[in-house]
DNA sequence: GATGAATGAGTCTTCATTCAT
DNA sequence: CATGAATGAAGACTCATTCAT
């Protein structure tokens, strides 16, 4: 049981809002880019008032980025151990993806962040994100120990799978440039090409 | 014969200086974030001696973006037709991985203006890049036709390549918080996992 | 029944004040000679302040403009087609003078503008204000056709009151330099000189 | 004899150049709204350039009213004390509305000025301008008592003919736009109506 | 809780003028 | 004579934040 803030339904409503405007406007704009007025009429309310919810622009800012970062693992937490090495990773790489498919504003927002050198979040990153990774590099090699899956430096490998998955969010403006797609269409075409590429380079050559 | 702009040599000196300083300045922080002062003063100029060599900051900045473009694109160039497929998409790789070595701050720069979807940089895109893209997903093509390549989507091959190496000048301020490592060290294990990691998924099944 | 923009009693006070002092700041040096430096400061309002309360320069002076044109024709409008010809008009000359001496600097403001141009007030000229022009242009062709009035070209004939009663307002640096009158004593000296110069203009040749 | 300052016949050509191109730049936008580089390069001149002739912006702009200014007066001059009254001030009428078709830019720049309070040229008007018109209307006077010429004011008589003449140079924005002319058609126009106007006012009661 | 009003600190840009050659 | 280079001062406008109600 946790003390809980007392929070009327208006309050918490309204923090949702603010916060659901915001991850918009700093997606599409970084930091600095993105204005309290943009947020406040996203958001519907005025601008003072958001700042009686929040007590800064940058507090707004971080609260969004730790309340997603939890989210953000979850599919790489979500590895089992006991399972098939192969098809784990598999899954991994496609519930990535599928989070560039429906939270591709999440997806920029942290790119923004780390592509100007995380100056707001490398805590979090040093911390329970190194933490997690290497838990799952230990995985990993344990599979290629056991000739399960095909020998790679296990980060490196996890870093390719963040950097093919999220490029079709955070670059999508260059990919459907490119292949003059519509909506979600690059990312049914990427499913089919990940899933190949990825089982190519884990499966273990035969003994 | 080209006409050439009249451009005495501190002219030409104040304008590198200027685009240099630009650099810097636009990849830590992308457009919005930077200032005309943050690279005045990098350059080691007055404020409105800047403007005196670009129009606004704006000119600046596509100053940039189209000045780097062409060497952006010229390690895609260097894929000769007639080599071995998986070692010349080997050498690209290669070639695209070094370039996040010695260009870090040229990533970030088009990785922060993608990311926000590239408005200033879009037209750019979707002529000449599409342009060598397709004609380089056509010479992949005939490669896999021929038995020569794994079958994969070529042009999301291409787009792997670019999220892989790309990701370690981009992203660099996460891996290295990960890893743990100074300098370009994280680099130098990317260059083994990702020779490795694509010569898998590349060769072609033996028939 | 039209929509009111809601606007409490404090705006329509500053929004009044900064009209207010942007008249007498635009009618002594113009559009690009004046500054929001000065209407601020004799709006007695901090500068960001008007800029609360209308977007930009420009929207000051053309809010000023618009609101302005009105008023200042409708001396031109009371002109009775019913009336006696030459009252009527040397009523409208009076009129006109008697503007000059209330509002020198609203006409001041027109002629800063029209001597550069009318950039930013062509339009407006162009439609309600020809049109008034050419109606009342019409109506004095049927006063001279009935033989009530001097056969004049009607268009100039308004020309020439607006020149010569503005003229008290516009240049009236000049006229009190070589009057050596202090306040409106030139205007009182003007009402008795127009009154007489446009009767023996205006009456039409006995039979 | 007077004492010459040496001038080189390019220093001359390029003071020429300056004035001319200041004229048309100062005519159009007034003092504040004019900028060095545009008169600089409407004279074919770099603008340190232009400031070896001329220590200052200010400088230009006195030098080019006060040269003016003689040029400005000899209609005035020209008025024959022996001729017969009416046609020698309508002869005068004609001689300003000629002026207001052959030098416009004259005439706005010394309207820009004075309807901005004449800042730079009262001493000018005070002196040499208010002599010349008390002594025209010296004249005017004496026609008068003589029953030559219709008894008005003498020096509004000066004013309404600067104004109505002046009117087609400085307001020419306005008049074409509701004539809807082109060229020096309006100017045309007003030389009738004004030849006209002024007979009717001037021409005495018969006896 | 909410908002209209207000502002200090920037931020880009302009421009007359100076400097050095 | 002429000009490329440089700049201080100003000016329009933005924006996060505060105040008062």
């Amino acid at each position: 049981m946790t003390i809980q803030q007392p929070q009327t339904r208006i309050q918490k409503k309204n923090r949702e809002a603010i916060l659901d405007a915001a991850l918009g406007v700093f997606s599409d704009h970084g930091f600095r880019g993105a204005t309290l007025d943009q947020i406040a009429s996203a958001a519907g309310l005025s601008k003072p008032n958001v700042l009686y919810y929040f007590a800064s622009k940058e507090a707004i800012y971080t609260a969004l980025l730790s309340g997603l970062l939890e989210t953000w693992l979850d599919p790489l937490r979500a590895i089992d151990p006991d399972g098939e090495p192969v098809d784990e990773i598999l899954g991994y790489v496609m519930r990535k993806l599928q989070m560039s498919r429906e939270y591709p504003r999440e997806s920029r927002l942290f790119a923004n962040e780390i592509v100007q050198g995380a100056p707001r979040i490398l805590d979090q990153i040093e911390g329970p994100l190194k933490e997690l990774v290497d838990r799952t590099a230990g995985l990993f090699l344990g599979w290629m120990d056991d000739g399960r899956l095909a020998r790679l430096d296990p980060h490196h490998l996890v870093f390719s799978i963040w950097a093919t998955t999220q490029h079709y969010a955070d670059f999508s403006a260059q990919v459907t440039s490119i292949l003059q797609t519509e909506g979600d269409a690059h990312i049914d075409q990427a499913e089919t090409f990940l899933r190949d590429f990825y089982r190519r380079a884990l499966l273990p050559d035969s003994p």
